[in-house]
DNA sequence: CAGGATCCGCTAGGATACTG
DNA sequence: CAGTATCCTAGCGGATCCTG
């Protein structure tokens, strides 16, 4: 498994990776982009957040998706849990570096997102109405 | 709500816009990053292909949602179609050069995440397998 | 060939209640 | 506070058949 530079034909042949069906990084694709991760990451940011801050923070999120959002993202090493032994308890999440890693592109997709979400609406208006007489 | 030039804690806050449930764009989110638009994104990076191509090199996917994604994609201005009134009928698709841009943020995503693949696998491993005596 | 129409299983995900 | 457990529903998505 020994990491050597890659060559031209080896990137390329990786990135068709996921085209494949079979292909076991699919399911981590599927993760990472699903509704809840991408909004959690973004809440996150170079912030430390305990569960219910996140909770507050992510409009619209229930608790057993927060919750299971959260086991994928540390299992998958995209997020730190710290939890003091007291009562009540108290529990602080944060990136992991690899987490943080992801969310720049997650981040950067969110971004592009929002500043050309004003261009996408109108561009469905147009394609949903198309000049009626 | 009148909508002036922006000043920083505005971005700031439009960089936020997708936390807020009622956000509109989080559902152009969830189209973008879902399943098989992005796969279809990866197969049209600067191709031009048809119904049956796109469909052979996104492995796994059903006529349906190709058809779906495929709709939903140029309803958002991020696919062009063009089809020929011919018999048998012949229609190709390319991306816009919206999606274009768009793409080239999902295509980063995707080979960060095929990258970093391994190591995630990894982490998950060790995840779920913590020191066992 | 490019899809639309239908049927249907599965699971993501919400609401609520409960616990250490 | 930080979750887990349970129940329940909408809709994602697959399989199949059909048509211009």
């Amino acid at each position: 498994m020994e990491k050597k530079s890659a060559t031209l034909s080896e990137v390329m042949a990786a990135r068709g990776e996921l085209l494949n069906p079979d292909c076991p990084s699919r399911e981590v694709l599927k993760r990472m982009t699903s509704r809840w991760t991408m909004l959690v990451m973004l809440a996150l940011q170079d912030k430390t957040l305990r569960f219910s801050e996140i909770r507050r923070a992510v409009g619209g999120i229930s608790e057993r998706m927060l919750a299971q959002t959260l086991r994928y993202m540390e299992e998958d090493g995209l997020l730190a849990r710290k939890a003091w032994d007291v009562v009540p308890p108290h529990v602080e999440y944060n990136l992991t570096p690899l987490g943080q890693q992801a969310s720049i592109y997650v981040l950067a997709l969110a971004d592009w997102l929002e500043s050309h979400f004003p261009l996408i609406e109108q561009r469905r208006r147009e394609h949903n109405a198309p000049s009626r007489p």
